[in-house]
RNA sequence: UGGGUUAUAGUGUAAUGGUAGCACUACAGAUUUUGAUUCUGUCCGUCUAGGUUCGAAUCCUAGUAACCCAACCA
């Protein structure tokens, strides 16, 4: 029957947990700080989020961590949402830590009443000073005895507004000697006079991550806070905070982030990337954003389907980008229209075939019945790829060269006799005799040949625009290279051909269909495109042996 | 030279004391009106050294390496 597909480490907490009736139904949630745009580090992060709460009954929240005013934005909320939806995802609540300030500020009210907190008048650099280091104890700030009563006179006057950025901070008091620096009285909350992209002027002062976090997670009664390994040190204090608050406890489990080859993955790079021209936008095709992606043509499915291939564990990892594009390839091959367009044209003449005469021929849509037909045109003049013509044929050469034979896809097979070269030396025109009976659905010619190339007609030839992306950085992990990871960066990525052929069919292609334009790849409208001026992206090429086969 | 986490083919991930498996990559072949797809096959692995055991990737001991932690970021 089904074979036990092995579960991870975290399914197996879950299921562990389900099984000794800890919790009736699992609660989950993905909390991006809307900062920037999310990227297939986040997929791995919401697939593993939804994807556990869909396989056990469960739910999952769409919680934004955004305690940080200075970095925030509406802008950055609407993307996510966005792309977390595009991803075929649906979220139980859509929910803000900033809904929980009051909530929060209650807590930190609570600590400071159980002599727990203490406000500190340090500036950051004496705490800082004062914190020690991995390898000796820290020294209690000359704060930490003030009276419950002046702490709690003092925290609300920095909720009140009487003092400036950076006067003040709120901490807590565990132990300035603990091995775990983030237990050394951590600051929970600190003077911010800054416009909240939510609450608006409502508060100046806010929760740092660490009093906010694990606090929205229990109060949303999530019961599996699945996070980054980078997060394990906060652990400690995740629970500690739970324990003294005697709040629901919500339990935090870290996996191992998705890092992959040729690309960066921090959205301090990828808003660097996108501040300094190096790309066009968040969204541009060569970024390794969601909507990068979307536009460049991948698909939610293909995007889904690699981050279950790469599974979940608590090891660092690099993963070979060529697995996603393995994955776009596969969903792709089974629903991309086949059409034909050519890149780089040159002109191939039928010498015998009639003067202004058109056929119309009909070609499949796909690798089977079910994708149809279509017609296309064929006459005397038509464009091929200037690179399926070769003056002197090489080894294994199985395309035109003079004297070769070879099939014009969906049309007839053609003869190869003469060329044409222009004074630069280029070849400028082919000459090629067809065979009548060879045509395609119903050829009586009885010859085989070993290549079939793909063509458009030229009086029936729609020009277009096609944008070939390679690598963003000719390096497999720009991040751990020397010095700054933009030096890294592949002039090359972007490559655009302003003079393309492709047939006419594509009049009527929207933003969103994915294409297959045979011999060449995958290829998807771009949004940039008009009526007037048809845009092509290239999402990913096909295999190429043929390529590989000229490398040896 | 403190604490934490992790080590399985080139890459990623299984095997929970009992035949080291799967996917991608690479390579070879078959089919092909896409040098695509599909199909078949091949190469390649348990960090090191000891130990326990009939039997160890798994348990024990000692090493080694990588990553994380000293933001009023998340």
């Amino acid at each position: 029957m089904s074979e036990e597909k092995s579960l991870n480490f975290i399914e197996e907490i879950i299921e562990t947990d389900l099984a000794a009736g800890q919790y009736k139904s699992i609660l989950t949630r993905f909390p991006p700080e809307p900062n920037g745009y999310l990227h297939i580090g986040h997929a791995k992060s919401i697939c593993l989020n939804f994807g556990l709460a869909i396989k056990y009954g469960g739910k999952t929240n769409l919680r934004f961590d955004d305690t940080n005013p200075a970095k925030e934005e509406t802008e950055y909320v609407d993307s996510i949402k966005e792309d977390v939806k595009w991803l075929g995802f649906n979220w139980s609540n859509e929910l803000y830590a900033s809904d929980y300030f009051d909530q929060i500020y209650s807590f930190a009210v609570t600590l400071i009443k159980n002599g727990l907190a203490y406000v500190d008048d340090s500036t950051a650099d004496q705490i800082a000073a004062l914190k020690g280091s991995p390898t000796e104890p820290g020294t209690n700030s000359p704060f930490r005895d003030r009276s419950i009563d002046e702490n709690l006179t003092q925290f609300a006057a920095m909720k009140a507004g009487a003092y400036k950025d950076g006067e003040k901070v709120l901490r807590v008091k565990i132990d300035m000697a603990a091995n775990n620096m983030h237990m050394r009285d951590p600051i929970i909350y600190r003077i911010k006079h800054a416009h909240h992209h939510r609450t608006g002027d409502q508060w100046c002062i806010y929760p740092m991550y660490d009093f906010a976090h694990g606090q929205s997670d229990s109060i949303e009664n999530i019961t599996h806070s699945i996070c980054t390994l980078e997060f394990i040190p906060h652990r400690e204090l995740y629970e500690w905070f739970i324990n003294q608050l005697e709040i629901f406890p919500s339990k935090q489990y870290e996996f191992a982030r998705l890092n992959m080859t040729y690309t960066v993955m921090s959205k301090r790079k990828l808003l660097q990337l996108v501040t300094e021209g190096h790309v066009q936008s968040w969204d541009d095709p060569r970024m390794p954003t969601i909507s990068g992606m979307k536009r460049r043509g991948y698909t939610p499915e293909s995007i889904r389907n690699f981050c279950e291939r790469i599974g979940i564990a608590k090891r660092e990892n690099l993963i070979d980008v060529s697995l996603l594009e393995f994955c776009v390839r596969e969903d792709l091959n089974l629903k991309a229209k086949r059409v034909m367009a050519v890149l780089d044209p040159v002109k191939l003449v039928i010498t015998n075939y009639p003067e202004g005469q058109t056929e119309e021929l009909i070609s499949e849509n796909g690798p089977d019945e079910s994708y149809g037909n279509r017609k296309i045109q064929f006459s005397k003049e038509l464009w091929i790829e200037r690179e399926d013509f070769m003056e002197e044929a090489a080894k294994k050469w199985f395309r035109l060269a003079p004297g070769a034979l070879v099939r014009l896809k969906s049309a007839y097979i053609v003869q190869c006799n003469d060329f044409l070269k222009d004074t630069a030396g280029n070849i400028s025109e082919i000459h090629a005799t067809y065979i009548p009976e060879s045509k395609s659905g119903s050829d009586t010619s009885e010859i085989k040949v070993k290549g079939t190339i793909h063509w458009v007609s030229v009086l029936h030839a729609m020009q277009a625009e096609i944008r070939l992306y390679d690598r963003l950085f000719n390096v497999e992990n720009p991040s751990q290279e020397e010095g700054d990871f933009k030096e890294y960066i592949n002039p090359d990525s972007l490559q655009i051909i302003s003079q393309a052929f492709v047939e006419t069919s594509l009049i009527n292609s929207e933003v969103g269909n994915h294409f297959q334009f045979i011999r060449k790849g995958y290829f998807c409208l771009d949004k940039e495109s008009t009526k007037d001026k048809l845009v092509f992206n290239r999402t990913v090429s096909l295999k190429d042996a043929w390529a590989k086969e000229v490398k040896k």
